[in-house]
DNA sequence: GGGTATTTGTCCGTATGTATT
DNA sequence: AAATACATACGGACAAATACC
């Protein structure tokens, strides 16, 4: 009996959980029902739960009870589509239904900022540089999506780019601005992947729970010009709960037919 | 003074840790020492350490005591990689040192199933059709890297692809295989990214926190060939802590120029 | 709005087990 | 073997959030 009960009792539960018999959404026992039910003391029945809401399996909601987590309908985005340079170096969202997809951001908030160690790799400038530091927050259908945040060389605004610093959004796209006024074309872009926990605005912005065991998706997507030099990075931060990525090479029949289930 | 006394503890050590005042791989004060300096219970210091271990910040030893983490230098794999149909289904690794990269995979352990609802939905045929299943570990450098699956229609096997049920690496790869006995050819594939929780078996391959905080990137990548069909679904996980992709789109100058850099 | 019962959240003190040095 | 430090487990008390009457 060298497993801790706490353990074993997360795992009874689990069981159920996954075999069925406790529904999404449903709600447990009370921790004093629990207790009882193992002989266990009412902390120890917690600590099994904690394990639980850090596996994402339950959720426990204060005054209310402990409830088996519903599966969230995840967003799909393409993170390569085929129009390379068209759509800007936003990451667009190809939601289940694509015609709906309401997707909102705010109002941009610039900023002039000295390049951080991140944003001058990626920029391939000297670390203190001043950049354009472009901010929006973008909800779909009401629910928080994503923050993002583009930089550009301060060089862009002193030639003539000079929207880039008004807080505004960029019709017709920051790629074809760019290209109108600088001649600078968007030949490609690459996306850098990662997950780490989430800071403490975005776990308010997008709701997640305080304890920072959902992460966040981190995405730099660098885009080049023709001459092969950096030209944009912008950063978007995706909760993991709630959002998947789909990336197409070669020849494939039709981008449609994807409908993510899975147990 | 609403916010709880563990999250203001909890608080004043990542203050102390992100400004570099404990250093990575720093021992911590031990749990009394900091319940004497804040005055409070024990109970209530492993409270907030225990919020620090979920965020990724500390992580603490039996025996030992408590310690800042260290960065772990996190393996880069290029998802889309250009020739595309040749590397196989397989994701291959682009780490720091492309030469040396020590990619060990062990011998595929063949079995026999029926489709599950997710392998069914990305290979297009009905749930609980027989399908090849071909599981491999791989290690870099002899460290766990990733565990991957892939699935083949049965039909393939009796068509004369009976390679794919010995339990044996198919040399030369699996798509020249298949496109030499079968003729078919691999025009494409899709990758599918999403994150998740471990299973007790990743967990214990990975040798990942118990608790289940650190999650896992499941990759579930569908190759099709030229009639637009699905002729293999390899599933792949990495862990999160460890692993960063990367997607190329668009022309890019050269594909070495990328570290990764951030605080 | 108020009051009460229910349920989870926070905090304490204590005891014992287990891993490491 | 002994000391140290974290892990598990118990029990109790009060606070805070929610639901219901």
């Amino acid at each position: 009996m060298s497993t801790p009960m706490y353990r074993q009792i997360a795992e009874d539960l689990r069981a159920q959980i996954e075999s069925g018999e406790l529904k999404p959404g449903q709600q447990m026992r009370t921790e004093i029902e629990l207790r009882d039910h193992y002989a266990a003391s009412r902390n120890t029945v917690r600590d099994a739960i904690k394990l639980l809401t850090t596996v994402g399996l339950v959720e426990t909601r204060p005054g209310q009870g402990t409830f088996v987590v519903k599966k969230i309908n995840p967003s799909v985005t393409i993170l390569n589509t085929d129009p390379l340079t068209s759509p800007g170096g936003d990451i667009t969202n190809g939601i289940g239904d694509p015609e709906e997809s309401e997707v909102v951001s705010t109002a941009p908030q610039v900023e002039i900022q000295q390049a951080s160690d991140n944003v001058a790799t990626h920029l391939n400038i000297a670390r203190g540089t001043e950049v354009v530091s472009r901010h929006q927050a973008r909800t779909v259908k009401g629910i928080p999506w994503s923050l993002q945040t583009s930089f550009y060389p301060m060089d862009f605004v002193f030639k003539g780019a000079t929207k880039l610093i008004e807080a505004q959004d960029i019709r017709a796209g920051a790629v074809r601005y760019l290209a109108d006024t600088l001649q600078l074309r968007q030949v490609g872009y690459r996306d850098h992947i990662l997950v780490r926990a989430p800071d403490a605005t975005e776990t308010s912005f997008f709701g997640l729970p305080a304890d920072g065991r959902v992460g966040v998706f981190e995405i730099s997507r660098t885009a080049y010009e023709e001459n092969g030099w950096p030209m944009r990075l912008t950063v978007s931060v995706f909760p993991t709960d709630r959002n998947q990525f789909v990336v197409n090479v070669g020849e494939l029949p039709d981008t449609s037919g994807v409908d993510p289930r899975f147990a």
